[in-house]
DNA sequence: CTGAAAGCGCTTACAG
DNA sequence: CTGAAAGCGCTTACAG
């Protein structure tokens, strides 16, 4: 390996020259300047990352705490790693996973090697265990999602209020008015409540009040099967629903199933939405589901461009980025039909 | 931050014996090991990984090569990370991600840091331009996948050999014997042909020989309204064919719907077998698909053990896994309808 | 603008 | 079994 040493010895100046011209952190005449880039493109010179880490205090590492739930997320999990990896070689970052449950104690272990220099925490849960650890430890971090109570924290998170919304205005312009929002089984994750179907529920709730419309929402697990089985459910006690949100992708393809053995086609009887649904997901459906896609790259990548801001000035205020679903097209969308 | 100093002078002993206790890498009494270990847990004493890094020459840090294909792998390229990082965490070693494509220049950057101690490979395709600077840097790594030329690479792959064969068992053990095989299109990779569908490809033709039947081949992009046309093609060319082995995941939710608008229902019609195939793109077909899923978790965890076991022992033999599909449940299997 | 030197927190021959 | 000391490859006040 190349050493600054090797390449002060060749340009006949001081490594800590070298080091000024390598970071830019002093001004250094034109002359020598180019001295040293030239001995260090000849040399081949790329500065060790650890003796760095270890000389400035900064690893340039970030973590991203990737819990090993196989039952939730896999459909844009792998946004969020390709989007907060990404992001973190636009600022000469690297992303080093950690495989952390909700466990605070392991994740103490983890931080306190000193390896990273802040943290990306997914699978975010409205009373989340690992949001005291952070804090107690004094480590920067950014959620992708949201706890309960945000006050304070930096955060990424999809714009659930106006992703329900829309979807709802897009049923409603159809002309649908019987609207029902199919959701998953909350405590699948655990002890603590997932945000994203509360939130949802909440918006819906509050959108059917104000249409003055019932509001129906069933519950289903993440498999296909309980996906048919919330559809007959659903048809049993609201056979009049013409229009429904469903957040639930595994479950989709078992509700559309549902609808079709109860004599109900998609989209003529029963128009389906899916919400913060993987286009990959709605495009191997039957039929093929409309659909908003949750921005999973760009909240990786927000997320993880926030941090790098707060570690490269600690005393700015954590950003927050709330970022709307986006529109896919589909074949599940139609007006009601007539009575 | 506490330090192996504060350690050393609560127990009264030179940072040198802290090492070793900590290390277990020379002998010590048994008293002062336990004056070293108590003091250690009173102060919470964790090394700092990059000291450690910098003096031992040995980060503790592997990568993995993390393509953006957003085309490929999506269903299985989360377990290879899953167990890539879990195999790493029981080493006592970290993964880090790096988002870089098959390109040897961005390749050499990264390496040259000398952030990680060797790199795990995924998406690796027949010639891969990845494997040549690894070489070259003197880079320790595993491949996940195969090049066309293995000698003397580690790797952890899926043995397609024996997958193949037993996909085509199920089929012929039900009574069938047109088998037809749909793959992707070659080439939606890049450059350098990728292995699996080649070596399925071999496997299979070999088989039909074996058995004195036709081989049929069919190419598919990886989208389900691709899927749908290959179906139809499929139909028109020969008709007759009642088994099908489908290596395709995005690919075969369309051929099933294409298989049905043909008015063939599966599988009294026609047979299914998805070969390497994500149980839970498998779950979603209609039918649920029967099929042989990659074990991603396993490869990514057996690739990262190699490579650790690799750093531990220089000197050892590249090891190599080859690991079987695992057949999981489904509803397209069935025999042949009679003639 | 440039350099000598201390220091980051460890590991590891080398002595004893 | 234990310690003093050099060294890993950088950064960063401090002088000049």
């Amino acid at each position: 390996m190349v050493r600054m040493q090797d390449v002060a010895e060749r340009a006949n100046v001081s490594i800590a020259t070298v080091s000024f011209v390598v970071n830019g952190t002093k001004p250094v005449s034109a002359s020598t300047r180019i001295r040293v880039e030239t001995a260090m493109s000849e040399l081949g010179f790329t500065r060790n990352a650890h003796a760095r880490a270890l000389a400035s205090r900064r690893s340039r590492l970030i973590a991203l705490l990737f819990p090993a739930l196989d039952t939730r997320g896999n459909w844009s999990a792998l946004q969020f790693v390709h989007g907060a990896s990404a992001a973190a070689a636009e600022r000469d970052h690297h992303l080093v996973l950690w495989p952390v449950e909700n466990d605070p104690v392991a994740l103490r272990e983890y931080l306190d090697g000193g390896l990273v220099d802040g943290v990306l925490a997914m699978e975010v849960q409205l009373e989340d265990p690992r949001v005291p650890v952070l804090e107690k430890t004094g480590t920067p971090f950014v959620l992708i999602g949201r706890t309960s109570d945000t006050s304070g924290y930096a955060f990424a998170d999809i714009d659930f209020e106006s992703s329900t919304r829309t979807a709802l205005a897009e049923l409603h312009r159809l002309g649908h008015r019987r609207i029902a929002l199919v959701l998953e089984q909350p405590g699948a994750l655990g002890d603590s409540a997932y945000g994203p179907p509360v939130r949802v529920e909440g918006v819906y709730r509050q959108v059917m009040a104000e249409r003055g419309e019932e509001a129906v929402v069933v519950l289903s697990d993440r498999d296909p099967a309980s996906g048919a089985d919330a559809a007959r459910r659903l048809l049993d006690r609201h056979p009049d629903v013409t229009g429904l949100v469903v957040m639930n992708d595994e479950a989709a393809p078992g509700l559309l199933r549902g609808l079709r053995s109860a004599g109900r086609s998609v989209p003529e009887d029963v128009s389906v939405l899916g919400l913060s649904m993987a286009s990959r997901m709605a495009a191997v459906c039957e039929p093929p589901l409309a659909h908003l896609a949750p921005p999973g790259y760009e909240l990786g990548h927000a997320a993880a461009l926030s941090l790098i801001d707060h570690l490269d000035d600690p005393s700015a205020p954590p950003i927050r980025s709330v970022l709307p679903c986006v529109l896919g097209d589909g074949e599940s969308l139609a007006p009601p039909a007539a009575p």
